[in-house]
DNA sequence: CACTCCCGCCAATTA
DNA sequence: TAATTGGCGGGAGTG
């Protein structure tokens, strides 16, 4: 409603200020009735009043602004429309959100709406994260600034940051190209060798800052540092510009970007204050150093991180350091790249999973490492891309200033990776930090992280391959308690993953093991014990591609994959939906990004297995494990059940859309992967917080179902079918916790596998429990090879073990819930697995940790702060309408 | 009050 | 010279 109002408004909107706007105007179409309600004295009289006071009166109106925009776009539509019918899912999903907001909020536009954060979502809504190849879209500044009804300027600082990361290219005076996240890793890649290059032993090992030549002080944001470091950049650019251009150049919001993110993927922790990254940055350019300059620095990041946010690539976290809280940005988007460093360095990854284009990266890292060109290796990737080369050439020629200040940015980058890290280290003390970070953000805080270390590499790693949400805003911190032990367990069984995946081993192995993922999206929580244990090494390599993707689509349900949008639902839990992860790759991106929708294909999963029999599915868990084991084809069985619940979240996910098929077996290493990940999901529980309507119950979903449960869901987005349990919330209170007795096939002599071990893992949650009731499953995982039986009793005794269980069992085949309520709250969902057979006492297991963790949902308080700094912002609200929206406009 | 960060002036670059 | 880019920081909105 509110926009057909807005519509007629804005025909006759007097004005802005703006001609653009009025251009716009011209367009519409309202068809809707001529009511003209209000209108508004609008902003016409410009008057005598100050801006502001217009303003305010504006807005007093009526948030014209918002109708403004929104009648622009109305207007605009239809040059949209025919564009975004591209669009993959994600894109509509965001828009869809955006109107549902407005309605909301409608009432005054407040500040929020016009975020940098929110019109890059709506910026971002209108490509596709991974557009084909073939497709190259350009990107009018007017006109998407007109679109959006913002001025042009903003349009510069998304641009500007989008550019930074190869999302976009400057094709020619008003015109940018849209790549999409097809290059993503690589580019991300590209930083973080950059980053490493310099100093990134250090970070590996964690040497601390001594190493470092670099003196920077961090402290001393004074001090002018450059020359050492800036070598590279300095000489880099040997021609032109460099000198004198610098001054602006350097300070460059693209610049600043690059660096910003190699911050995040130098450091350990993967958190960086925004205060560090202003020092480091100034640094950099380091000219004086006044507080002045300090502030702005804070700004621009504040814009940066805005757009990062909304790419999903970092989340707002704070750090509690001695000196106290401090705001800080935390990266949730991919960490490991294929090549990762060290394949970098030297070689070409052969190892990677992306064919050539990689591999021109990799050579033109070093170019960049040089200083030289780096960004030429557009050439390289693929099709793709060549427009981007092009362009730039077209606007400008070869060494334009352009290209050189970009090499320069290199290798300034460069330098400025090794100067993050040490300051980071230093500031925070390296693992200090880690330590003492605390994320305000759960509440838990508490909890330190053991994962703290989680970022490495090796851990992001294991994060992704279970849950391609990983990249939600995973707070490793925040699940961290619990998951150590029990991973450990779930290592246990299959070597090869665990540890091999991540790089770091030795380390913190702990983490690789776990099991669990958390997701922090908002509500709801995976996690999944485990999961990996088999494939997950190969993953790895994966891993990167996951992290494009990453973002979003983890959370969503490859399998599910139906669902996708429509989101509400979630992820299935099953299998499919890694494999999307792994799936990651690119190519794979590609196909999701539209189709993805829905696409159901696999649903119908062929499973062979019947997975037909709901009930099996029930069981599934068991089944499940012995699916991926005997299926490879998993995904189609489980693939459809899953699912789950994501609420809003998802709306990252959505973007992502993952879509991966699962069926899809394309290419190897996906295909692995993707095994692997099937695996993880199995027994799952989603956990749905009584919220919104359902205040009282709490629904538990076993994640595997049985598929043909799924295929329900798949059907019809918004319903989801469900086995499922609902529990009264104050039940789950009582409970402590709720694992799923290893399912284990009781056949099966699964050594590692085995659950029982898992049962035990009761955490004692109880503590956690009353607000937040957690499930967890013990998957059951798991050991792959164990059973294949699969018969083995479809319901796993095990559940029996908790009160529900035996609900659970069956319940696969009954409940269903409706999508919505997923949605809209925050879920939790919890799988742990337990892979080991190691035997875990349980009480061994929970340490104090689990509480925090669990109680991460509820100790999160709001889910909706949470999502909030996701950037999901607006989710919350509108999951009914979204819904609802949705389905209308997925009829498809 | 502190944190965010919108807004838009106006300079640097480009065309 | 005009237009495009984009640095920058005042100061307002939020919590």
């Amino acid at each position: 409603e509110n926009i057909f109002d807005r519509s007629r408004m804005a025909p006759k909107t007097p004005i802005k200020n703006e001609p653009i706007d009025l251009s716009k105007q011209k367009g519409c179409t309202p068809e809707r009735n001529p009511i003209t309600p209000v209108k508004i004295i609008d902003r016409p009289q410009p008057d005598p009043w100050t801006p502001t006071a217009n303003l305010k009166m504006l807005i007093s109106a009526a948030s014209p602004d918002m109708r403004d925009r929104e009648k622009k776009k109305e207007l605009f539509r239809p040059i949209e429309n025919s564009e975004q019918s591209d669009t993959p899912d994600s894109l509509q999903y965001d828009i869809v959100d955006d109107s549902t907001v407005d309605e909301f909020e409608k009432q005054r536009p407040s500040r929020k709406q016009k975020s940098l954060g929110l019109l890059c979502q709506k910026f971002l809504a209108r490509y596709p994260n991974y557009p084909l190849s073939t497709e190259k879209t350009t990107i009018s500044l007017d006109e998407v600034a007109s679109i959006l009804g913002v001025e042009r300027r903003r349009i510069y600082d998304i641009v500007n940051v989008l550019e930074s990361l190869q999302l976009v290219s400057r094709v020619a005076k008003n015109q940018y190209c849209w790549h999409g996240r097809h290059n993503l890793s690589q580019t991300l890649k590209m930083l973080q060798e950059a980053g490493e290059l310099q100093y990134g032993e250090l970070m590996t090992f964690q040497h601390k800052e001594q190493d470092s030549e670099y003196k920077f002080g961090e402290q001393k944001k004074e001090t002018i540092p450059d020359s050492q470091d800036r070598p590279l950049l300095d000489f880099s650019e040997p021609d032109c510009i460099s000198a004198s251009a610098n001054s602006r150049k350097d300070k460059s919001l693209r610049i600043m970007s690059q660096k910003f993110v190699m911050l995040f993927l130098v450091s350990k922790t993967k958190i960086v204050t925004l205060d560090i990254a202003a020092k480091i940055l100034i640094e950099e350019t380091q000219d004086t150093v006044d507080h002045s300059k300090f502030k702005t620095k804070v700004r621009r990041l504040y814009d940066i991180a805005n757009v990062l946010t909304s790419l999903g690539l970092i989340k707002k976290v704070h750090v509690t350091e001695e000196r106290g809280r401090k705001p800080a940005f935390k990266w949730i988007g991919p960490v490991e790249f294929p090549g990762k460093t060290d394949e970098l360095r030297g070689h070409s990854p052969a190892s990677d999973p992306l064919p050539g284009t990689q591999r021109g990266a990799c050579a033109q890292y070093q170019t960049c490492a040089t200083g030289k060109q780096r960004f030429t290796r557009h050439a390289s990737f693929n099709s793709a891309q060549p427009c981007e080369a092009n362009r730039r050439k077209v606007s400008s020629e070869p060494n334009s200033p352009r290209q050189e200040r970009q090499d320069e940015n290199y290798s300034k980058m460069i330098n400025l990776a090794a100067v993050c890290r040490q300051k980071i280290e230093e500031d925070t003390g390296n693992k200090d930090c880690d330590t003492k970070m605390i994320l305000n953000s759960a509440k838990n805080s508490n909890v330190t992280l053991p994962f703290s270390r989680l970022p490495v590499p090796g851990d992001s790693d294991f994060c992704v391959n279970p849950l391609p949400q990983a990249v939600f805003p995973v707070l490793q911190a925040d699940v961290p308690s619990f998951s150590l032990p029990i991973g450990i367990s779930s290592q246990a069984s299959h070597p090869s993953t665990p540890a091999a995946s991540k790089t770091e081993n030795g380390k913190p192995t702990l983490v690789p093991n776990q099991p669990f993922l958390c997701f922090p999206s908002s509500s709801l929580f995976m996690l999944c014990g485990g999961l990996q244990e088999n494939n997950l090494s190969e993953t790895l390599p994966t891993a990167g591609d996951v992290g494009n993707r990453s973002a979003e689509a983890q959370a969503a349900v490859p399998p599910t994959v139906c669902q996708k949008r429509g989101s509400h639902k979630c992820s299935s839990p099953s299998t499919p939906v890694d494999d999307e992860e792994p799936a990651a790759k690119k190519q794979t991106l590609e196909q999701r990004d539209l189709p993805l929708s829905l696409v159901v294909p696999k649903k119908p999963s062929e499973s062979p297995k019947a997975e037909s029999s709901p009930g099996s599915g029930c069981s599934s868990a068991l089944h499940l494990e012995t699916y991926r084991l005997d299926l490879t084809s998993p995904a189609a069985p489980e693939a459809a059940n899953k699912e789950f619940t994501k609420p809003l979240d998802c709306q990252e996910q959505e973007k992502q859309s993952q879509n991966k098929d699962p069926e899809e077996p394309p290419p190897g290493n996906e295909h692995i992967s993707k095994e692997n990940a099937n695996q993880p999901f199995q027994p799952q529980y989603l956990y749905v917080q009584p919220t919104a309507g359902l205040s009282s119950f709490n629904f538990l979903f076993s994640a595997n179902q049985a598929p043909g449960a799924i295929s329900l869901a798949a059907n019809q987005l918004p319903s989801l079918s469900v086995p499922c349990v609902m529990v009264p919330s104050a039940a789950l209170a009582s409970f402590p916790l709720v694992c799923p007795p290893s399912f284990t096939s009781p056949l099966s002599p699964v050594p590692d596998g085995s659950f029982s071990a898992a049962a035990s893992t009761n955490f004692s949650v109880s503590s956690l429990a009353s607000t937040t009731p957690v499930f967890i499953s013990t998957t059951a995982v798991v050991t792959p090879k164990v059973s294949p039986a699969p018969s083995v009793d479809p319901q796993q005794p095990a559940h029996p073990a908790l009160h529900l269980s035996p609900v659970l069992a069956r319940s696969c085949s009954g409940v269903k819930v409706e999508s919505p309520m997923c949605m809209g709250h925050p879920v939790t969902l919890l799988k742990l697995q337990q892979p080991s057979s190691a035997p875990l006492t349980p009480k061994s297991i929970r340490p104090a940790h689990h509480e925090a963790f669990f109680k991460t949902p509820g100790s999160l308080g709001d889910p909706v702060a949470w999502k909030k700094n996701e950037g999901s912002q607006t989710r919350n609200a509108s999951s009914v309408q979204r819904r609802l929206e949705i389905s209308s406009t997925s009829p498809d």
